[in-house]
DNA sequence: GATTAGGCTTCG
């Protein structure tokens, strides 16, 4: 047990002492009494230096008061501490602290004779299990902060759905949104800052400090803080931090892997492995239960109409009027589309002009409204700053210029609207200024002729989108990727004949099957030919839950190759889950390039997981080490792709042969290889479709099997993603436009081969579609 | 010493 400091209000600490042990008085301290569950309360009046015993051991000895019983003769008894503890207290005493000391041993005082104290001593440590309670008002406990950062002041956090009315408490958590610090109406500087953290229970703070510096250095959704001596009120209903006496905050960047710096004002502060390790826990969390990806964008990235946060480089400033003041800004990248350029007296304008006018096709021009102001103009040119929720607006379109995009950060705190100036430390600022500096200007300025002659060439009016149509009518919609010599063959001629053969035909698409398109992918294994549907999300999840009944064995976790991670929901559940991340060279690696692995996870948690790194295995424990699931399962998520093995054909192999790849000089975690060491033989998707086909001559049906090439859409990635799906909807009702009568079917080219199929009782012949692609314009 | 704000986009 450690030594802990609690914190006194009014007399009272706040939290109090464990109920098993009780009080004992001076008198009643005799050898050969029990103490146990006992412990001495009393009053430093002395102490010693720290020494070292002979065999380096840290000794410190106390005297303790027992003022309290006044009536006895003797009153005080000295303490003897020993190893960490003797040095923890050494550092966080002082003098006229009320100590509590519970767990010691009582000895017969061999000084008693000549300093007049008990006739025993307390003996404590660490290793005897002793616990030393130190009660101390907030001052105390903040100075305390400031003697040391790996020694004592234990803190209990307090989780977030545990938090109580009326109370100040010490919390962690993962910042789900925040307002970046801005001017309030009263003396302050204002942040609310909502957390979350596994308990799946939600905080709002509303921060206030008159040292911007004190608040929290938050600078994205998914930062994870520690804050201290937060008071908890209820609000509306809900439960809500706000600013006590004393508060102080750490905050982390979020992101899996990174350094575990914490961002401060407090010169000192307590930052030991517990904190790391707390907060290497909810970035794993967070990982796999938090949205994060944020309205970030990068200027080419501007969507029209849209709000997005803005890393940025200010390099000019200008009063325009009572109520809105530019920021010029770039972040080397060019927006896609015309923007406004605000018009101010030369003489508002601040900045280096040769700058300004070299990278003038480069510059966002963001006008800031009311609050925004007079943060804005306290703005160093130069500094680095993210711009949070600005406004893409859409331009009135009677501007000379046609439409355009106006940038705008509105009046106003809704959704985080303001703006935080970022250390040159911070590490997205580090990689801005290196790609600021790395840009060759001269090219970009070439780059803008480029990118406005292109805006010209692509505009979407509907007069182009009818002239699209009609050319797809006239020329086939499906081209030859080979054969090209070849002549047509028309259907009839082709079911007339014996097989196998090839053809090159030109046909219209009469119907095709399945019309619900989700339904043509399935999966293929290329060794025993089988074909297999696509196991449903929820099988998945269903087969994971089953495995995660299994409970993790902690054993393996963390070994040479990989570092584990394991936290229990705060669900009714309680679900173990573990998160194993691959090391390389011992080390992390970004998280883009590492894999890892996961116990008891959700396909939901999986998915979030894809998003963050490289690739994802759901794993089990058994006792002989961590293997992969049931074949029904995935064997690897990657991207948006969910990787499964044939049941047939594999013969998987325990997590362990993994490690080999682990130690090559770049990983690759190519899915071929993962599958390959793990003795997967792996499934591929494949889109499975039945065309019926018309010439004039006969109907032909004809099979189509199709990876890629035919759709040129990747079957392995359509069931995740909406826009594939909508894009392949559009090819098909390009090949066979619904409700159009037969002549107007536009014509397609394909080559197709038959072939016989045997089997006791009949003998059919089957025709397949391949060297055939959808025509360029059509895609 | 109290107050500020108390997330959930826009007048421009």
């Amino acid at each position: 047990m450690p030594v802990l400091l609690l914190k006194v209000v009014n007399g009272v600490a706040e939290t109090p002492l464990p109920s098993h042990i009780q009080r004992e008085d001076l008198n009643n301290l005799r050898e050969g009494v029990d103490c146990t569950n006992k412990y001495f309360q009393g009053t430093v009046t002395l102490s010693y230096p720290l020494t070292k015993l002979a065999d380096g051991t840290d000794f410190f000895k106390i005297v303790l008061q027992d003022l309290s019983n006044s009536c006895t003769r003797i009153n005080s008894i000295n303490v003897l501490m020993y190893g960490k503890m003797a040095e923890d207290c050494s550092k966080v005493l002082s003098h006229g602290d009320n100590f509590v000391i519970a767990g010691f041993k009582l000895v017969k005082s061999p000084t008693a004779a000549e300093d007049g104290r008990h006739d025993c001593h307390l003996e404590v440590s660490e290793d005897a299990g002793s616990a030393v309670y130190i009660y101390a008002n907030p001052k105390r406990i903040a100075a305390s902060e400031t003697l040391s950062m790996s020694v004592a002041p234990k803190y209990a956090y307090t989780s977030l759905n545990q938090l109580k009315d009326g109370t100040i408490v010490n919390l962690y958590g993962v910042v789900k949104f925040f307002k970046p610090p801005y001017v309030s109406k009263g003396t302050d500087y204002c942040s609310v800052v909502t957390l979350v953290d596994p308990s799946n229970a939600k905080l709002t703070c509303t921060l206030f400090s008159g040292n911007l510096d004190s608040l929290p250095k938050i600078y994205k959704v998914g930062d994870v803080v520690r804050f201290h001596r937060i008071k908890i009120r209820e609000y509306n209903g809900q439960m809500q931090g706000i600013t006590s006496g004393g508060f102080a905050s750490l905050t982390f960047d979020g992101t899996v892997g990174t350094p575990i710096v914490p961002r401060t004002s407090s010169k000192v502060y307590t930052f030991t492995d517990e904190e790391v390790k707390t907060v290497k826990e909810l970035r794993a969390w967070a990982a796999s239960n938090l949205s994060i990806s944020g309205p970030a964008a990068k200027l080419s990235g501007v969507q029209p109409m849209l709000f997005f946060d803005l890393t940025c480089q200010l390099i000019g400033k200008a009063k325009v009027d009572g109520s809105s003041f530019l920021l010029k800004v770039w972040d080397g990248t060019k927006c896609p589309y015309p923007t406004w350029k605000v018009s101010v007296e030369d003489r508002e304008l601040e900045g280096e002009k040769g700058l300004l006018y070299q990278l003038q096709n480069l510059t966002a021009d963001i006008l800031v409204y009311d609050n925004h102001m007079q943060l804005a103009k306290s703005l160093k040119i130069g500094s680095f700053l993210r711009i949070y929720s600005v406004h893409a607006k859409q331009g009135s379109a009677d501007n000379e210029d046609g439409s355009h995009i106006e940038f705008h950060l509105h009046g106003g705190t809704c959704y985080g609207r303001g703006i935080g100036v970022l250390p040159e430390s911070n590490p997205e600022v580090k990689e801005l200024k290196e790609f600021l500096e790395s840009m060759d200007l001269e090219e970009s300025q070439d780059m803008e002729s480029v990118s406005s002659l292109e805006l010209e060439g692509t505009s979407n009016s509907v007069a182009d989108l009818e002239s699209h149509l009609q050319r797809c009518q006239q020329l086939p919609v499906t081209v030859l990727t080979d054969h090209q010599d070849l002549k047509n063959t028309d259907l009839k001629t082709i079911l007339n004949s014996t097989a196998p053969q090839q053809y090159r035909i030109r046909a219209k698409l009469r119907t095709y099957h399945p019309q619900k398109l989700y339904q043509s992918v399935k999966l293929h294994c290329s060794k025993c030919n089988s074909l297999q549907e696509v196991p449903a999300g929820d099988d998945f999840d269903f087969n994971l839950q089953g495995s995660a009944v299994t409970a993790p064995n902690t054993e393996l976790h963390s070994m040479s190759w990989y570092d584990s991670i394991m936290w229990t929901t705060q669900d009714q559940k309680q679900r173990k889950i573990v998160i194993h991340f691959v090391k390389h060279d011992e080390l992390l690696q970004h998280p883009k390039d590492t894999l890892v692995m996961i116990e008891g996870g959700t396909l939901k948690e999986m998915w979030k997981l894809t998003k963050r790194f490289k690739c994802v295995i759901p794993v089990r424990s058994t006792e002989d080490g961590l293997q992969l699931l049931d074949l029904s399962s995935p064997f690897l998520l990657q991207g948006n792709v969910t990787y499964y093995g044939c049941k047939q054909c594999s013969t998987p192999k325990p997590i362990n042969s993994l490690s080999p790849l682990a130690a090559e000089q770049q990983p690759s975690w190519e899915p071929t290889e993962i599958a390959e060491v793990l003795g997967i033989e792996p499934l591929q998707y494949v889109f499975v479709m039945k065309f019926t086909l018309v010439d004039g001559t006969a109907p032909l049906n004809a099979y189509l099997f199709d990876y890629e090439k035919f759709f040129q859409i990747p079957a392995s990635e359509i069931l995740t993603s909406n826009y594939l799906q909508q894009k392949m909807e559009m090819t098909m009702n390009t090949l066979c436009p619904p409700g159009r009568k037969l002549d107007d079917l536009p014509w397609l080219e394909c080559f197709i081969k038959s072939y016989n199929v045997k089997d006791e009782t009949k003998h059919q012949v089957y025709y397949q579609i391949f060297d055939t692609t959808v025509a360029e314009d059509v895609v």
